[in-house]
DNA sequence: TGTCATCTGTCATTGACTGACACTAAATTG
DNA sequence: CAATTTAGTGTCAGTCAATGACAGATGACA
């Protein structure tokens, strides 16, 4: 990788982790993108070369997380149902992000904090989450062998989004909090949902039909 | 009531009305206050005296509605299941909804709309439900027995939020079609989930436990 | 009619965001 | 190792949403 490509890294970085510290000091609505620009020596309209807006700046952490759930479930065997897809690659995501080094750890912990402690900031969070909707509804109605504007996909993608945006909701302050709420919700989701409710009503051409287990 | 409230409404509704009308033939973004003020004889001042911020004027109406569901879901009886008394909540409000004079479901329509097809309005009107998703989850969870922090009021919510937004997303021409994707939308729930699924898992001190119906 | 509260317009200002252009430094090629 | 192309950055000017302050207008009410 050439100097050029890790000077943008780093300043890219750099840029987030003033955002982060500024706002969660001075408060998000507080704090100008000049601030942040000072911070890290470079223009204010540098800082919207690397981010389409203050709040994507902010944001930007979750929709990395939210791209690693998507390369997650696309590499799910086709045996798994759609629902429990969906749930193995949350958990193989969060495993992921346990195992980065500090400072990008710290990064996430750091932005979930403040996201949490920012109306505006959740609401982005919630918009970026549905945005990413739209492609998951288009594989898992893939693998149930059903076009994606049938409404199965859209159930059962719906209540899974909303078990993450509960996931997301609730307090964390580590991703242990996180990774353990996940689970209670995933027993509750058991305990209310019927075996089998998310396989396809009229099995279409999708693969192997899991086993009822 | 008084000239001035009368004068007050009939402002409010202009502004509305104008901007809708803007929004939908020249684009959300592309259009500013000051047109949508302009067209009402005012100024840019006093639009913002009527409505927090440009987008608050587009969801006014969805807002609206978020009050009169809320306002259906204290009146059901507390003999129904959390699930039932919100699924009856919808279907009378979607009731009321098709009562209003013709000027006023034009309006709704017409935000509607615009709404489905101006993304960052979809985002605040999924904005909007989720804010109401807290006083859901209250009466939800005092209705159960149980604290508002339990995990199982807020699945109970987030499961039916789910099913709102899903029937807000889809394809809408009248109040016909969004009626009756909601109704297809609660047989597929109620062909997924567990008979009793939404009673309380410690039945607490509420009211009377439902029929199994 | 006269006072009072409320609504409104005007003006000034901040801050997010964009386009245009020039300049610098890295990458590439002969 | 130059020469040239390419990408990233700073500066400047400008638009638009949103807010505060103040003054004038207008319905409410004694």
């Amino acid at each position: 990788m050439g100097l050029r490509e890790r000077k943008k890294q780093r300043t890219r970085d750099a840029l987030v982790d003033a955002a982060l510290d500024l706002f969660l000091t001075r408060g998000y609505e507080a704090t100008t993108v000049e601030q942040i620009a000072a911070e890290v020596d470079v223009s204010s309209r540098t800082f919207f070369r690397y981010f389409a807006s203050k709040e994507d700046a902010a944001l930007s952490l979750t929709a990395e997380e939210q791209e690693m759930f998507l390369a997650e479930l696309v590499t799910r065997p086709e045996s798994e149902s759609p629902f429990t897809a969906l749930s193995q690659s949350m958990r193989a995501m969060l495993g992921i992000l346990r195992e980065l080094d500090e400072a990008e750890t710290g990064r996430i912990v750091k932005a979930r904090r403040l996201i949490h402690s920012t109306p505006s900031l959740l609401a982005g969070g919630m918009r970026l989450v549905r945005e990413n909707e739209r492609r998951l509804v288009a594989e898992v109605a893939r693998r149930m062998g059903v076009p994606p504007d049938d409404l199965q996909p859209q159930f059962v993608v719906s209540l899974f989004v909303g078990i993450g945006l509960l996931c997301l909701d609730g307090p964390t302050e580590d991703l242990g909090d996180m990774a353990r709420r996940y689970e209670d919700l995933l027993t509750l989701a058991e305990r209310s949902l019927r075996p089998g409710w998310d396989l396809p009503v009229r099995p279409g051409t999708a693969g192997v039909v899991p086993p009822p287990r």
